[in-house]
RNA sequence: UGACCUAUGGUGUAAUGGUAGCACAGCAGAUUUUGGUUCUGUUAGUCCAGGUUCGAAUCCUAGUAGGUCAA
């Protein structure tokens, strides 16, 4: 009887301690990995090494369980993989989701190899989502990434583009609890990590000032900002009678504004540091409703904003990905050209599911709206869900 | 140049002579393993100088600044 091995990526947070706690409990082989991403402190708001107490309680974790402890640096590879794609993304004036590609780089990659020549089965992570395994009529294993079950903190949509080969080696052991138990795990067992705060911000990189975490790479520029009116001409084109190839093409365009469509109202030092959607740090008041960016426009460093959150250049009910940026996690299931889907989809982290269906074509994806989705963002990550089921995701291209 | 109007936080605006309030912006905190959103809290103001009055953002006079009409 060989105890099947497996490696957790051990954070020095709650999650990973009790992932780990609870492989251990089930008889696994559990050895736990540090990763160490990111070395720099410049830009970082909480300043000296981010890193340093993790490591910290990542050792009392695993003395306190008894498991082997390692730790690995791929800083080199998160830089190249994660941070360069971001800063690129965010200089094409798009806005990147670094923490998606830092699963699929970085921990279902890099990781997952070290832990392979380890000799282990499997990796564990302390992700809130579950993992099932299907067999198809030939008999070959299908697995389905499953929301965890505590709604409050799935995050499903963080490994949105993992691959069927990347979910087979990988174990979720707390997917099924919700966050208090898990807390509750860990004090009545006695880690260290019990009481800590959850992470926020760029996983590894931590809070940061993003505008100054940007400047190292990207000039600042002063350019307009420019207030659209809500009842602009173009908006007209919005009304759809029916919803085929040309609607969804129209839906899911974005209104190319010209600065003359609208009034100066203030100033920024950059286009590429804000994001549709935005409204903190545009620092223009006397406003009845508050301003949101409705577009940003790199090549002439125009912002364009719109007024209230109902504005009609923040609010569309289409969007459109490349052909080569859509992604199957259930490839069994894609859809073909002329084929639809219905199913319920999410464009940013934490956001309630929304109904919505797929239509396929042969230069990509569209996805439509039951209901206007405010604040569709190029470079982040659109998530089809079939109930529980995290189906597929793409790069929003517009 | 003559007549008239206006002046309130950073911005836009409220306040029969009686506690200067709201919105937006800003800042702080909460929420959040992206960006962002959202929630809560909070800083900050009566153009200037006199006068009337128990009491002036409010009434009167002069000044300053901006605007409108007349030429």
């Amino acid at each position: 009887m060989t105890k099947k091995k497996v490696v957790v990526g051990i954070s020095g947070g709650v999650d990973s301690s009790v992932a780990a706690y609870l492989l251990k409990q089930q008889g696994y082989d559990v050895i736990g990995l540090f990763m160490i991403n990111w070395h720099d402190t410049e830009g970082t708001l909480s300043g000296d090494c981010p890193w340093n107490d993790d490591l910290i309680f990542a050792e009392l974790v695993a003395r306190k369980l008894e498991i082997p402890f390692h730790t690995v640096d791929f800083s080199e590879q998160y830089r190249k993989r994660v941070v360069d794609y971001m800063f690129s993304e965010y200089e094409k004036g798009r806005t990147p989701n670094p923490d998606v590609l830092c699963n699929r780089e970085v921990k279902f990659d890099l990781f997952l190899d070290a832990a392979m020549k380890m000799d282990a089965d499997y990796i564990a992570t302390g992700h809130y989502c579950m993992k099932e395994m299907i067999t198809d009529e030939n008999g070959k294993e299908i697995y389905r990434l499953m929301a965890g079950a505590d709604k409050n903190k799935d995050q499903s949509y963080f490994l949105c583009q993992l691959s069927q080969k990347q979910l087979e080696k990988a174990l979720f052991p707390i997917g099924h609890l919700q966050k208090p138990e898990v807390r509750q795990i860990a004090d009545e067992n006695g880690l260290a990590t019990a009481q800590r705060k959850d992470s926020q911000g760029i996983c590894f990189v931590g809070k940061v000032d993003l505008p100054v975490f940007l400047q190292q790479k990207l000039k600042s520029k002063e350019g307009a900002i420019v207030e659209i009116p809500d009842d602009l001409a173009l908006y007209k084109t919005n009304e759809a009678t029916q919803v085929d190839h040309e609607a969804l093409k129209l839906l899911s365009t974005p209104y190319l504004y010209k600065a003359v469509d609208g009034v100066v109202v203030g100033k920024h030092n950059g286009a590429q540091f804000f994001t549709i959607g935005q409204r903190k740090g545009l620092n223009v008041g006397g406003k009845a409703k508050p301003l949101f960016v409705i577009a940003t426009d790199t090549e002439s460093n125009i912002i364009y904003v719109g007024q209230g959150d109902d504005h009609p250049g923040l609010n569309r009910k289409a969007l459109f990905i490349k052909k080569d940026d859509i992604h199957w996690i259930r490839g069994d299931k894609a859809i073909q050209t002329g084929e639809v889907l219905h199913c319920q989809v999410r464009i940013r982290y934490r956001q309630p599911l929304q109904k919505a269906t797929l239509y396929m074509f042969d230069e990509g994806m569209y996805i439509y709206f039951d209901k206007l989705q405010r604040g569709i963002t190029p470079g982040q990550f659109a998530a089809w869900y079939v109930d529980e089921e995290l189906m597929g995701s793409g790069v929003i291209q517009s």
